[in-house]
DNA sequence: TAGTGGTCTAGACCACTTC
DNA sequence: AAGTGGTCTAGACCACTAA
């Protein structure tokens, strides 16, 4: 029918590009039906399945979504979600120069936390400290709670290695989902003494719980007390990265 | 080849099931090469299309990812990524009762944001203050700055609405991306005095800045001051919602 | 009943990697 | 040269929506 400009020559992405356009620019507006598919091919002169490749490209970018029976409409845009990383220790406002571990140990009564973590196959848990210091000054202390297995045993050493709550989430991390809790509490007293910090002083509390993806259960609890100096987010609206996509 | 149990009697879905059940189970680690699409298609008994739908689906959930001439791999799992809403004084921990413009005005000299919105046609910046009050009390203090364009005045009874910097962000959010940006600051001495806090008391800095996708300019900045006690994240790791995909 | 989108197939040609 | 993934086609059958 009409001729596209191509920034590419492959097909299907020359009706995304053209789709594309047509949505930003306002030409289709949220909740407008585009035309069929069978308009569509002849527009672009493409068979069934390439437009329903760059319907489906559309579709995961957040663009359009269908109704079967009925038609390809443009989505409400997604406009108040954003994205960013915590990496623990990585992500502090400051060279973290040593990370030391305080305390380890095995609780099985009286803790709060222990409800959370559902309880281990013998309702005890291990509580693991750790300060991060920057230029010797305490930033950050850290709590981990997670269920005490026997027969595998925590090894003192490997709790020295910076990255070694990951270590905790492993074995698999593609079966696991992580909640993070980010407020603003007055600093716990016995935590303000380690951080050398003001009575009554405001410190991020960061609650990091890490879940099994099926079964919900949780593995780990972790909460992070941080300097208010030394924490900050900077979060982005998610991006379309059409890198390494199969389609 | 071999039977697998299905949850659906699609094809392309069950073939998404068994190998994300691998992938999850660890029967394919992260690095890891898939079987070819050959040897796939014979496996599960489907065409090669209706494989590289699996595929493709696997490989927008970050599952796997593929290199031309040589064969699909399992990827490195994304872990430290969260997402959250923010949707201004809807996201603050309690119920504003009321949103009042206290301030508009027009800037052309002499402020530090002006460099940042990039000058709009007459280099004139609007300026807008507003309020949050929990019961009759002052929570959060807002500037929004955006270019002043003559022949689009503000009007005042716009800017009472709850959700008019939504207003100015519109024409078209597909066309739009934010940047937020959450710090702990000493509260300036003019934003103290209206949010009743005490000289120096920390409160919460949020700057949002919204930009056009395309050319990058910014379209606003705004700064919202929030007392500590109301402003919390609760961020989570990305969940497929395999909902709505076309594909 | 006619039109829509959802699933699926069998085959074709290409560019790329490996040997 | 053989094998891999990437693109594309022309059909087919189905379930759903609407008149």
């Amino acid at each position: 029918m009409h001729e596209v400009k191509a920034m590419t020559n492959i097909l299907y992405m020359t009706v995304v590009e053209d789709l594309k356009d047509k949505i930003m620019k306002g030409i289709y507006q949220p909740g407008d039906m585009l035309k069929s598919e069978s308009e569509m091919m002849k527009e672009y002169s493409v068979s069934r399945m390439t437009l329903r490749k760059s319907l489906s490209l559309l579709s995961n970018a957040g663009y359009i979504y269908s109704v079967p029976g009925k038609g390809h409409f443009v989505c409400e845009p997604e406009t108040d979600l954003y994205q960013f990383r915590f990496q623990d220790y990585d992500s502090l406002d400051c060279e973290i120069d040593k990370i030391k571990l305080t305390s380890v140990k095995i609780e099985d009564t009286g803790d709060k936390v222990r409800d959370l973590l559902g309880g281990g196959v013998t309702g005890k848990n291990v509580v693991l400290e750790r300060m991060a210091f920057c230029a010797k000054n305490p930033v950050a202390i850290e709590m981990v709670y997670f269920p005490y297995v026997p027969h595998e045993p925590v090894i003192e050493e490997k709790l020295h290695f910076a990255n070694y709550p990951k270590a905790l989430e492993t074995r698999n991390l593609f079966a696991l989902k992580k909640e993070l809790s980010v407020q603003l509490v007055d600093v716990p007293e016995e935590v303000g003494e380690k951080l050398q910090c003001n009575q009554g002083e405001p410190v991020f509390l960061i609650t990091k719980k890490v879940r099994k993806k099926d079964t919900n259960a949780i593995i780990s609890v972790s909460k992070f007390y941080i300097k208010k100096e030394y924490f900050s987010i900077k979060a982005f609206t998610p991006e379309e990265d059409d890198s390494k996509k199969i389609f």
